[in-house]
Formats: C-alpha cells, structure tokens, sequence
DNA sequence: CTGAAAGCGCTTACAG
DNA sequence: CTGAAAGCGCTTACAG
C-alpha cells in the first residue's frame, strides 16, 4: 500500500483527474492544455472533473518536461528603481509559471557590462532580457548577437534581428497630446526625457507633430530637456514657470519629473490643476502618491515583463529543438489615466 | 544510444557532476545541499566538480521532490504600491528559487477579506502570506487559525501562534532619532503614520521615549498625525511649517511622507538640508527619486519577503509529515541611510 | 559515510 | 483520437 498519510490532502495531481475522469493522464494532459486532438466526450468529462477537483496543474513537474531547465539573465543598469520593481514584478510571475529560473546582473560601464554578462553566460542562461536604457545600446544587442544568445529587449527601438516588446510611445504621447488640446490648453510646455532613450525622442517627436497636426506650434522655451529624474525635472520647471508668459499645462515625459513640476508649481504657489495641469507618463506607483494625483499614460509594466519571459521561452524552445524564429516585435496597450493634476483651461 | 542532440548543450545536472568525481548523484547532491554526513575528501572532489562544470541544480527537479507542490497565498489590502512591489519581488524570487507557486489576491472590507480567502484555498493554497496592515487585524488572523491555516504576518506585532517576519520598528526609530540629536537638533516635529499600523505607534514611541532619555521634550504641535499617505503628508507638514517657533528637522514615519514635507517646505520656501532637515523611514524608491535625496530608515523589505516564503515552506513541510513547529518570530536588521536631506542644525 | 532504487507530477515520443 | 512507457533532474527513504 502506498503512504497516503504524509501527503498533503488537497494535493490533486493529474492522475487523480484521469482517474476521476475515466480517461488516461495523456489524455488529460491534453484536455488541459488545450490540445483540440481529443475527442468531446472525453474532453468534456475531462474538464468536469477538473472543475471537481479544482486541479491545478503543478508547474515544476510540467516545466521539467517542457522548458526543461530554462534560464533566463536580466541585464540591466542605471534604471529608475520603480520602473525596474515592477518590471522584475511581471518577469518573476511569468517564469515562476512556466518553471524557469531568473539570474540578475547590475552593470555600470561597457566594462562591467561585459563582466557581467559573463557571469550570466557561467550560470548558464539560455537567453538575457535587456530592460531600458540597455535596450537602446546597439553595441550592447551587437555583442550579445554575436556570441549567439537569444535577447529580448524591453523597450527600446525596434532592432532587426532582436525581439522585443513595448509600448507605442509615440501613440501615447500622441493620446496625451490630444487630451491636452481637448481641455482647452494652448499654452503647453514640454519636459523631455533623457535624449539617448528612444522612448524619450518619440514621446517629444508626438508631441510636436500632434500641435503641428492642429495649427498650433510652442514658443521654444516652452521645450526644456530633462533626463527623466526628479532633479532634472525640479530644473526644468522651474525654467517653465519663471517664464513671463507662462504655459497653463506641462507635459512631463515620465511621471517622475511631474512629480518635480508638481513640487515647483507648489511652491511657486501655483494651484493644480486650477492654474496649471500637470501631467506624466509611465503610471509609476509615484503617480497614486502624489497629491493631487497625477493624470499619466499607463505602460503595462508589469505585462511587458510577463510577456519578455514568454517570448524568451518560446525562443530558447525554438532553438533547442533546432528551429530559427523570426524576431518579433510585440506592441502593448497603453491607456490614458485621467486623475486630479489636469483640468480644463482657465 | 540516447538522443543528445536536441539537447542544450551547457545543461550540467548533478550526474554530469556526480560522473565527473567519480561518485554517485547521491553524495553529490549531499555536498551541493551542504549535508555534513560526507568524507572530506568525497566534498572536495565535488566541490571541484561543481565549480569545473559550473553546475547550477535545477530548481523544478529539486522542488518536485522536497516542497512537492507547495502553493502560497498572498492576501493584501490597501497597501503602499512601492511597498508592495518591493515585497512581492522578495516573495517571488524566493518562490521561484525553492519551485513554489504564488498565488495573489487584494481584498477591501472584511467582506471581500473572506471571499479572497475562500478564492485561495479554494486553488489549493498550502498557507498565506499577510502583509501591513492585514498583518496588525487580529480578526483576520482569527479566522485564518481558525480554519488551521499556516499564516505568516509580515510586520505587524508578533502575535502568539503566528510567524511573522519583521524589522525592529521601534530601534529604527530609536536609531533615526539619535542621529538628529547627533546633528544639533533640538526643536524636531514628528508626523506619525496611521495609528492604527503597529509599526506606527511604534515609531512614534521609541522618538518620544529617546527625547525623553536625553532630557528633551518636544511642545505638543510638534507631534502630527499623518495616514501614512503623501496627502497627509502635506498637512502635517503645513502643520508644522506653519508655526510660529518651526522645528529645524521633521522626521516623518514614512518615506511618501516626508515626500510631501520636502513639497512643502520647498513651497514656504525653506531649503533643504540648510535650513530644514528632513527624514523618513522605509527607504522605498521615492527615497532616491526626490532631490536632495532622502535620509531614512532603510527596511530591507525585499528581504523580509524572501523569508517569509522561507518561513512558510517550513511551516508547509512540517505540517505534511506530521510535525508541529512553534512559530517563529524574525526580526530583520533596518539601516540607517545617510543622504543629503539631512544637516547639522543650524 | 556511501549508494541503488524509486518516485515527485508532468509531458514527449512512440505505438496503435 | 487514445494510451502505455519512459524520462525530465532531483532527493527521500532504505540498505549497507
């Protein structure tokens, strides 16, 4: 007889299903994984029993079959601490699901760069997921392409060769753009985002062509360049609101810096969103903290990090069993948050 | 002869290494999990082994066996979004690391409190993980032993019968308090957190009680009650700045509010550190994002994640083979973090 | 102290 | 369309 009594009582494993079902566990494997060669019958009392069982597939036992011993390598550097939580957020969830394991490296330089994609190479990941601002670096795509690893870039331009996934920031600034113009505002004063990142030219880039589009164009100084920090938004406002004719609206390109607008506008004793809307991108946890709160463009970090993980499986699965995939480049959702730091023109 | 060819190539298992010193999977897989019952000479060997071959276990084969299929819960409520993505990276990484699986659920009034929970052990959760400030509700601790489910609290104060994993809150204070009297301060306001969080009682204790060991004591609107919440940050503050005879240093509970205390003391157009010292506790990302950045109390919340999934598989595998353990009670180490909003006074 | 056997839960590859 | 067999990588429980 075999001991039942250690084991956990609610553990429902697949056999159990087969058995309940009637069916053989291949064919329950089958059922559950959407596998459409099973006839119906037997598929329908496969999924009642599930249902019955409430059987949740064990995901260790299932990934040393499939993805085997996957390993994955995150490389990044210089990134914003809430952007980077919540993007490891989503790659955590998404590898603990299909059973793979996640290496982390920071680097500084392009010296500690190659160091540290050694040390993942020596621990053995099959591929290496490239957050921003490295998923910008060509030399960085180059050298990782050449030793033959599998990349996926979060972010970033479109890179042939490398897939990658992101958000259409020049749409979402565009949206932005949109929804500043329907309120009525004529005066807009952009903050611009560390010109080296690509989402920071194509944000400013949707933002001129958007005014363009609409007749309208910004007096120069109402364009300031920051570097995506509090600090350099702190210097950027205060440029914006010492002007004599001042803008009615700032469009910050990420929420950080509009947390520095919205602290400058304070204290030059600007009302918001009474005298001046303020808005950002990105819908960090920075933005619900802020009072009021800040009305941004929402980038499904957390998605993004889920679905680098799976196209980096798909793609260590496809090179262990021999095939070549294309490069894909996956484009996510964004959506604009409406909150309290924006209101109609006064 | 066994097809090697779809096989990844640098996929080093214990056999590999075990084969490469010459011994069986068995000791090799003894030394690797550090099990002191192996000859000295038999470790050495597979100690070479494993550094030659680089060999890295695979978490999916090891957790098959050891936790089974152990499934954690996590039931939050209302929680800080810096925090809680800080605390679930800890959980996840750790989860992943020892192949369990975890399964997340918010909850708003005791209502919805008890449909999340049925949803969790309805998927076969295996014990669940509170966080602040469910953590500090003794109904919800209540019920869970109730039902004869492992909990494990992160923060809150330690309750009889039930884990918890949690800094020290009252010597963070203690420490943060110490080093603004360090620095010349004698007039310091103080803006509490949600009084009905333990660690914000405790807080605040351990500030009044430090005063008070130094013979100092703070004028009653020195003391502010804030929610834990950048809005109410900007009251207090304003509070605070406010009066007539103003502290030189505010210490506020909690990292989003002393965001707003610098937002507002840059608006009454108090500089920071020069004329106004101010300092936090948490050390979220929020503390590196404001300028001048933050001092505070770092918590390594990311830490405190990781073990308390490591706390809960000890709980997990005790309980299925039939053992009992007592609960445990973990205090991490917090860190004084010096940075550049704080100054001797002056 | 050391090892041969068995099995964790699942799915791949083969056979019908 | 369905199933019996084997094995992914590891460790538990047993034997010596």
């Amino acid at each position: 007889m075999p001991k039942r009594e250690s084991q956990k009582p609610g553990a429902v494993t697949i056999l159990d299903v087969a058995k309940h079902a009637g069916v053989s566990p291949m064919t329950a494997s089958r059922v559950i994984n959407g596998n459409p060669r099973v006839g119906q019958d037997l598929r329908e009392r496969v999924q009642a029993s599930v249902q019955t069982l409430r059987y949740r597939p064990n995901l260790a036992g299932r990934s040393l079959r499939t993805t085997g011993s996957a390993r994955i390598g995150v490389l990044y550097s210089n990134p914003s601490a809430a952007y980077l939580n919540e993007l490891m957020l989503g790659i955590l969830e998404q590898s603990s699901l299909s059973g793979a394991q996640v290496l982390v490296e920071k680097c500084g330089g392009i010296a500690s760069q190659r160091a540290a994609t050694q040390r993942l190479l020596e621990a053995g990941v099959d591929g290496i997921i490239l957050p921003p601002p490295l998923c910008d670096s060509p030399q960085t795509l180059r050298e990782l392409d050449e030793r033959g690893i599998p990349v996926v870039a979060v972010a970033g331009a479109p890179v042939a060769g490398v897939s990658s996934v992101r958000i259409d920031d020049y749409q979402g600034s565009r949206a932005m753009t949109l929804y500043l113009l329907e309120l009525g505002h004529t005066r807009i004063g952009f903050i611009q985002g560390d010109p080296s990142h690509t989402s920071a030219q194509l944000r400013r880039q949707a933002f001129l062509d958007t005014l363009a589009e609409s007749g309208l164009r910004m007096p120069e100084e109402y364009m300031v360049v920051g570097m995506f920090t509090y600090r350099s938004g702190l210097t950027a406002a205060r440029q914006l609101l010492d002007l004599e004719r001042r803008p009615t609206a700032i469009f910050c390109s990420n929420d950080d810096m509009a947390a520095a607008a919205m602290a400058v506008a304070h204290g030059a004793g600007v009302r918001i969103p009474d005298a001046l809307t303020v808005v950002g991108f990105d819908d960090t946890p920075v933005a619900t903290t802020l009072w009021p709160e800040l009305t941004t463009i929402r980038q499904p970090v957390t998605a993004l990090g889920k679905n680098a993980v799976a196209l980096m499986l798909e793609e260590i699965r496809a090179r262990r069993s021999g095939r070549r995939r294309e490069a894909t480049h996956q484009v996510m959702k964004h959506t604009l948050i409406k909150r309290q730091s924006s209101a109609a023109a006064s």
